[in-house]
DNA sequence: CTTGACTCTCCTCCCGTGGGGAGACTCTAA
DNA sequence: TTAGAGTCTCCCCACGGGAGGAGAGTCAAG
């Protein structure tokens, strides 16, 4: 199967998988006299596996390591456990700032002047900035 | 001032205030006769808006923005306040995605088997791809 | 005048995930 | 054999906000 083939039946631009070769997720079976990239049947189960780990928040890095792990010959499961554990755990700390944040912005605008008095030692008199 | 002096008054890199320059968030009053910028005392106050604008999440471009109002003889206020109501908006919007998202993980997590059977068929049976 | 600190411009690089296009080559069907 | 579609490598571009460095010129104190 040539990569057009493979875009055709993945779904995914050719430029993404001439970039996940390179990067090493998804390696060609060889390369025909011509120098094109051959690729096998099982190409597609990993295409699969990288987007739904990408889907789940895990980088292209991050699905390397699990991608090793299954070459090894051994189940990814527990490596993919702690990646979407500490996703969670990402995800939560970005809603605690997220929340903050959404505080100070609301208490900024609530007291907010739309025409204050002019003050030349400031830009913004509401900011006092 | 030169741009030394005012880096070390304002707490900025010397990179960071040439690159502000060269956006037109900060005007230098003029060169020196060897090239050197030279920069007024308000120069200060223009870097503690923009780091109090950074702060609140507008982007260099907004502020730029906000600071041509001012430039004009406005008072920014109005376009600041139509700037954080949308930075709000925006967050909403984060908070809802990454509320669902975490929903997805957990679920996922709820019932994950850290030794299931291979499966010659898929690469992480928990996640069946 | 010298010396050391300062500043100048210009270039590349970072993060992640590719997109766009040039110019050259290869494959396949008629 | 030839046309047209497919593919190759290589390079720059995007976002946002600078960081790092090379090589050359400038400023101020002693």
């Amino acid at each position: 199967m040539k990569i057009g083939a493979l875009a055709g039946r993945s779904g995914l631009p050719i430029k993404t998988l001439r970039y996940y070769e390179d990067l090493g997720l998804l390696p060609a079976v060889g390369r025909s006299e011509g120098g094109y990239r051959l690729f096998g049947e099982e190409s597609l189960r990993r295409l699969e596996f990288i987007r739904r780990l990408k889907s789940l928040g895990l980088t292209l890095d991050d699905i390397h390591e699990c991608l090793a792990v299954h070459d090894a010959g051994e189940l990814p499961c527990g490596d993919i456990q702690r990646q979407l554990q500490r996703q969670i755990d990402l995800v939560d700390e970005r809603l605690r700032e997220l929340r903050l944040f959404r505080r100070e912005l609301q208490s900024l605008l609530q007291n907010w002047q739309s025409d204050p008095a002019p003050n030349t030692a400031v830009i913004c008199p509401n900011l006092n900035v």
